[in-house]
DNA sequence: GCTTTTCTGAGGTACGTACCTCAGAAATGT
DNA sequence: ACATTTCTGAGGTACGTACCTCAGAAAAGC
């Protein structure tokens, strides 16, 4: 049986390829029975467009914005590399992605980059921005505007149809808790939690899910309040030395931020025999050499590959008005030991 | 800069559109220096053929089919069910999946099922079955007919331009022999591995790498000789009693097929209390409700959908004589605990 | 009934590529 | 220099869809 086109549509439905076409585009001046004989005869023969066909017809493409924050961030490179990388595969279809940067504390200009975007050079926008009430109004107008929208690992709370591209953090910062009850000493101890901020929805989710399995499943472990460090070396190494001198029992560490390489040297310094069970996220050259050489345990990851592509395919479902295959987008939070890096 | 397309191309080879066409579809009766001078422009205006135009004029669809092995494994219906999935997504690419039903243990069954197979009527095969030469030998036959073929998920070494879709088992079982190390009692005991069978080159990889790991890592284990169930319950049952009885200091168990359920039952009926630590394959139903009761601790797993999707796409990439994305086409040798199920 | 408005059909062109034919140019052989 | 072969160009049609125009049919208003 052979693909039925909008010539079988026409004559299933008893009408003409005109009006088929002000159907399916939904253009005006078609009677509403007219319109239900073409949607139950869509129905019948199954029709399907050919996206390919009316996009070549319609001379379209698609062009997609990553919004990331301007930072030197190791897992960031990585996906930008992967935007790079998924450009080359999508070009067959005609997508395209691109970055921009953004200062991520100030949700004024993010707002303000939104608003100046152009429906007709902007398709759809994936943004990675921390949670605020400029981002969310901006993001409606947006939609608003005919530009789609998704909020892209960091972020803002998706109610109802909003999408979310990233982990579940809650979920995460779970499975990190049940790695450290695993991993570390059978025996009373503290546990260190290492973050760049709190003041971030994704490391509170980290934490309270982190907590939560701890505190239900290791009871001998404390969870030790957790350190910010802020990005800034010499604070986190002071920090983190102070810990381990008041706290000569830490059996465990989790570091929960994106950013692990500040907080592990730091531990390196402090602990070279006995090391504590040490848990980070991402997975990036420096935290992939701490797998290799036992100083970190497991890492909790999501494939940067899989994010890119995965919000690139929703924006471009969305621009379709068509679904996606929700198994397909559904980011794994994946843990990476030594043995299946 | 809008996307050249042919008629660019000939503009600037300084040839007809007709010579252009010659030569991208490699046709005969160009001579040399005008292909250069073609393949030249391809690269300085950086054409790339629009596969989707290029389709539609030769109302191309690509049609691949799954050759699986006909048995009830939740596994496999794992894998039916993605398939279809994938159906309803590949459909706007033109592309749609089928599966074919073999009996794996029949070489010859199968050499003359793809000896069968018309170039005109399928593109390409993604075949699941045990090593052998005659299967070895059809799948070479088949692409120098012109259809495409990776193994999938079991089976033929790979060499050279061979493509296998699926985990490396060695590192899989290295996985799960970490695993079971670090969950574990830290104390001498002894590990039961459970297999449907032996005989497979899978099943020894995974052997393999667990003992390596095991050996290396945790001396006071001892890892006994694989139990084979070959599917039977009643033998399953009969020695998973055995050897509960015979070593009641087994700390741990690996059951390493992706058929869980049977060595699970016969484990559950033999220690209520104390129970070992359990590593297991696959996602299904079964193993899903058995990490959730806590019976199963952690899953080593490949993702269904993610198989079936690459070995579509690596299917495809082939017919259109393109690269893939390697980093999307490697599957992961997922961890999964109850925390990120 | 008539006019006016709303709807529908028929036909066209275009998108970028494939594939066909045929005439004529260029290279080759003698 | 000629015949012969090999190469190239020009032009066409097609794929499935979008989008346009215009004529005429059907419905609505009076």
């Amino acid at each position: 049986m052979i693909r039925p086109t909008t010539r079988d549509l026409a004559k299933a439905a008893g009408v003409s390829l005109a009006t088929v076409d002000r159907v399916l585009n939904d253009r005006s001046g078609v009677r509403d029975d007219t319109v239900k004989r073409v949607t139950e005869a869509i129905e019948k023969i199954g029709f399907a467009r050919n996206i390919s066909a009316a996009n070549l017809a319609r001379r379209k493409s698609y062009r997609f914005l990553f919004l990331l924050p301007r930072t030197g961030d190791q897992f960031l490179d990585q996906l930008i590399g992967r935007i790079a990388e998924a450009n080359l595969g999508f070009a067959a279809e005609m997508m395209r992605a691109e970055v921009a940067h953004i200062h991520e504390s100030d949700p004024h200009q993010i707002a303000n980059f939104l608003a100046a975007l152009d429906p007709d050079q902007v398709d759809g926008v994936a943004i990675m921005a921390p949670e605020s009430p400029q981002v969310r109004d901006a993001k409606s107008r947006l939609t608003e505007r005919g530009i789609e929208a998704v909020a892209f690992l960091s972020g803002q709370i998706t109610t109802g149809s909003e999408v979310f591209v990233g982990i579940d953090n809650h979920a995460a910062g779970a499975t990190a808790g049940r790695l450290i009850g695993r991993f570390a000493e059978r025996q009373p101890g503290k546990i260190l939690v290492i973050a760049e901020t709190m003041r971030a929805r994704d490391s509170l989710e980290r934490r309270l899910g982190f907590d939560e399995v701890i505190g239900a499943d290791y009871p001998h472990l404390t969870v030790l309040p957790s350190l910010e460090t802020h990005g800034d070396p010499d604070r986190t190494e002071r920090i983190v030395t102070a810990s381990f001198r008041n706290h000569p029992d830490i059996t465990g560490v989790y570091v929960l931020g994106s950013e692990a390489r500040l907080p592990l040297q730091a531990i390196t310094c402090n602990r070279d025999a006995d090391p504590p069970a040490i848990i980070a996220h991402e997975r990036t050259p420096f935290t992939e050499t701490g797998l290799m050489t036992r100083q970190i345990d497991a890492l909790i990851t999501q494939d940067p590959g899989h994010l890119v592509r995965s919000a690139i395919r929703i924006l471009r479902a969305r621009c379709d008005r068509r679904e996606v295959l929700a198994s397909q987008e559904k980011i794994r939070i994946e843990i990476l030991i030594r043995e299946n890096l």
